[in-house]
DNA sequence: ACCTGAACACCGTTCAAGT
DNA sequence: ACCTGAACACCGTTCAAGT
């Protein structure tokens, strides 16, 4: 057999980084809400209780988890901005570069709108984002309009409320028959969006929304800076 | 003793509205978290395996009681629209009129981002905004566009993500100071704000930034309606 | 001093035993 | 047939007993 690493530290110490890693590997596979410390604690070959020699508690630990996404969309950030000059184009590429990190973290948006401690590391990619619009010449006081009219897009996610994205299933089109009646308007549009559909993504494409949205909101607030 | 209800009928029956009720009373005091069974079933007087005959699981009463704050937007919706001509005043009043019921149920907007299945209030309530927007001469793809673009502002809530309403307390001011050097722009952009503030509200009015946001979007998209 | 098993105080829900 | 208490399979976390 080859030498490995001696059988007394074979099994690698329990760190908090290892804890978070793992903690964010299994939300990302099943979602935040089938976290929990025992079966985490058994994917980390330890007794439960050895968790809270890392974690204060359950809900430390999802702060670090949601800290730790934040890390990487700085670091995300950090590596796109290779500085365009314009103002808006900067912002949009930002985020759009955090929202590429959210979409491998699918959990992390609805831990953060429903935690109300900010983590050092959403301090700084908000403390970031205020720097570009003051840069830019935006008022302090749009500046802050702004961050409340992005809401989280300007994290770089949408929580969307429901999804519609779906491929229409037998079940779901019958479903929409019997609704005509009732719902003419949402009806017409759900057809009329099915039957103009150009990709076969399902009659709506998050990113496309995602991108109109926000480029609305970026031209409404540009107007806006110019008009002061 | 005065004659009231016999002793045999005192314990009014437990009903699906009841049942609701008084889930929804909780809610809006301690909050959807706070909710369990258990102690439901006790506040009406009944065993917890009681409520299983009116609601499947909690599942369940969790939707049925979006469904039932739904019902409240619908109806007071349908007061607000004593219809002005221009669509665009209507469709504010209108968002603004929903707005208002969930001020009073805080726990909902958390409750229907978490949630998947579109209740029927809710199908009842979007399919009116839609109307408004078809009606108004926007194409369907243009309606749809805006209902992704405002997103959970359509129904009237926005999940802020962190507080920045509270009034800055010492301790607060403190933390403020030594962030100062490593966040220059956030400490900047707060120190400003709370300068400049014309009400003792703390920095920032949720009514204000709400109205704000809604109406830059609301104008964005009249302009790419009219350009059309 | 450190680690850890059992225990505590909860959950939502099943199910069999009572009426 | 209906109702319900006890029980089950979980939680997060405390704590005292072991080393």
């Amino acid at each position: 057999m080859v030498a490995t690493t001696p059988p007394s530290t074979r099994r690698e110490p329990l760190t908090r980084d290892r804890v978070l890693r793992v903690a964010i590997d299994r939300a990302d596979e099943g979602g935040v809400e089938a976290l929990s410390m025992r079966p985490l604690a058994q994917e980390l070959g330890v007794v439960p209780m050895a968790l809270y020699k890392h974690v204060a508690n359950k809900d430390q630990l999802l702060d670090a988890m949601v800290d730790a996404v934040m890390g990487e969309v700085n670091e995300a950030v950090s590596r796109v901005d290779a500085g365009s000059p314009a103002w808006q184009p900067t912002i949009r590429a930002r985020i759009l570069a955090a929202r590429n990190v959210f979409l491998s973290h699918p959990w992390a948006p609805g831990l953060m709108v429903s935690r109300t401690t900010m983590t050092p590391a959403v301090v700084q990619y908000v403390d970031g984002l205020v720097g570009l619009f003051l840069d830019a010449g935006y008022s302090i006081d749009l500046t802050h309009h702004a961050l409340h009219a992005l809401g989280s897009r300007a994290l770089g996610f949408t929580q969307e409320l429901y999804d519609d994205s779906g491929e229409a299933d037998a079940q779901a089109e019958q479903m929409l028959e019997q609704m005509a009646a009732a719902y003419p308007n949402i009806t017409a549009m759900v057809a009329g969006i099915v039957h103009d559909a150009d990709t076969t993504l399902g009659w709506c494409d998050d990113q496309v929304e995602f991108e109109f949205a926000l480029d609305l909101l970026l031209d409404g607030l540009a107007a806006l800076r110019a008009r002061s």
